[in-house]
DNA sequence: CAGTGGTCTAGACCACACT
DNA sequence: GTGTGGTCTAGACCACTGA
């Protein structure tokens, strides 16, 4: 399909303004906009992402395939998986291809972690889960997990080491439909590189973005106990919500981190 | 000039692979490595950015213009200013041009404050600044400056309110070189939406990056009466390093927020 | 070697902001 | 209307990987 001269194939239909435009007096204001053919091409992909056409860690057809399959051009189907790596959905590697981003891939296992220690490179984690129930999401959770108060959620709780030293302390809620059939045996016997990786192998649930509220607290008791540490201790709280496909939020955390040997990094541009 | 058959410009001069490619002989590993001509063209609006040659807020040369003075296609200089736009050194504006990033853009205005109110979309910010003295750098400054222990700093203490709630309590550290014309006078007398404004204004110095250490510390007495906390009280402390052309750090600063109301904001992907 | 992504060009046309 | 950035195409060739 050219942009200026074919008609619209059945896949993509750009919206040619003469006729997509609604009547002036159908909308008051802020004009419909026009949607560019890449942005379509990058929905359809995040459409088969979403519905798991291709498995993480996998090779995504070929620019000249996905060009033919949407009727564009390679150019306009490389603008939109520019996109899509640069929002680290896909991964391109020059010569090979290009995959789905997987929790699994050696320089994403901690992506999501920005604490560090003061000193030395070593970022060698291990975590020992406490417990893992199921309960009811509190007015907080549900709310960050966009359900009902007192919808179920699955709860655990865990400890993760720096180099065998405890730094931080999580309770995580999950959203239950996803996660049911999580157990503490589950978790114990997993030997994933993090969390994130077991949840995408195991559940199928890829996560793909977080927002991260950050503040410093005193240690509660049993924090302060988890981590060797004293209560009342200042504490750097990090309450998490995480996102998988369509912005769908599906885990809530609250971490609890040491911040005597350790800082969380974080770049500004 | 064309990438294929033309010769190499004077401005610029792609290693074409035969020539440039040292001996085998010269290197043991780690191959020189292809620079694309975007690449080339990058580092060029780079360094006008850097040298001055288009002030902060005023528009760049349009694109047919930079792709005639470099002699590349427009393509490949779209491809150079795209990049820098997603780096947050220029803006394009569609239809009216690409802009020399700058903290006087409203959209700027809080680039780098992460810091947010727990409740409301309120960012009214006021600063009150309390001491501008010249000074030696400590070891951490100096090393966070990439100067000599001892050399000269000019430091500044400052508080900063929302909505006349003082929330955070700066100290602050700036290369003497380029900021020793700084007075508690004069920053008292400055009326900008940030810091970074006045620099940028007042002394020609844009901050382009930063980055940031976070920890949770207790209180310590003077910060505590300046926030009218309780010293002890957990508070979020915030070392930052701030850059600007050619990745030169030019401000050190340490900053204590309190979080009963507020939190630091970040976003992962 | 073939296949992948990466670069570069040239040209046409669209969307948007001014004047 | 003119000028700006934004989109899209088609085609050529380069760089890298792995069989």
């Amino acid at each position: 399909m050219t942009h200026f001269t074919s008609p619209p194939s059945s896949f993509v239909t750009p919206p040619r303004q003469a006729a997509a435009r609604p009547a002036a007096s159908a909308r008051a204001v802020s004009a419909p906009a026009f949607t560019p053919l890449y942005q379509q091409i990058k929905t359809l992909i995040l459409q088969a992402l979403g519905q798991g056409e291709w498995a993480p860690g996998v090779m995504i057809p070929s620019e000249a395939e996905l060009a033919a399959r949407f009727g564009v051009s390679q150019g306009t189907v490389r603008k939109a998986v520019d996109e899509l790596a640069s929002e680290n959905l896909l991964v391109r590697l020059q010569g090979k291809g290009t995959f789905v981003a997987s929790h699994n891939d050696p320089h994403a296992y901690y992506r999501f972690l920005r604490l560090r220690a003061d000193a030395g490179e070593t970022r060698e984690t291990r975590s020992r889960a406490l417990s893992c129930t199921s309960a009811r999401a509190d007015s907080a959770i549900a709310k960050a997990l966009e359900q009902e108060e007192g919808a179920e959620v699955v709860t655990l709780t865990r400890i993760l080491f720096f180099a065998d030293d405890p730094v931080v302390y999580d309770e995580i809620a999950l959203a239950a439909d996803l996660f049911g059939q999580l157990t503490l045996e589950r978790l114990a016997a997993q030997e994933e590189r993090s969390l994130y990786s077991f949840f995408e192998r195991s559940f199928g649930v890829r996560m793909i973005r977080a927002e991260e509220r950050l503040r410093a607290v005193a240690a509660r008791k049993d924090v302060a106990d988890h981590l060797g540490f004293e209560a009342g201790s200042p504490l750097l709280l990090i309450d998490r919500i995480s996102r998988t496909y369509a912005e769908r939020p599906v885990e809530w955390r609250r971490s609890f981190c040491r911040t005597d040997a350790y800082h969380y990094f974080n770049e500004l541009s």
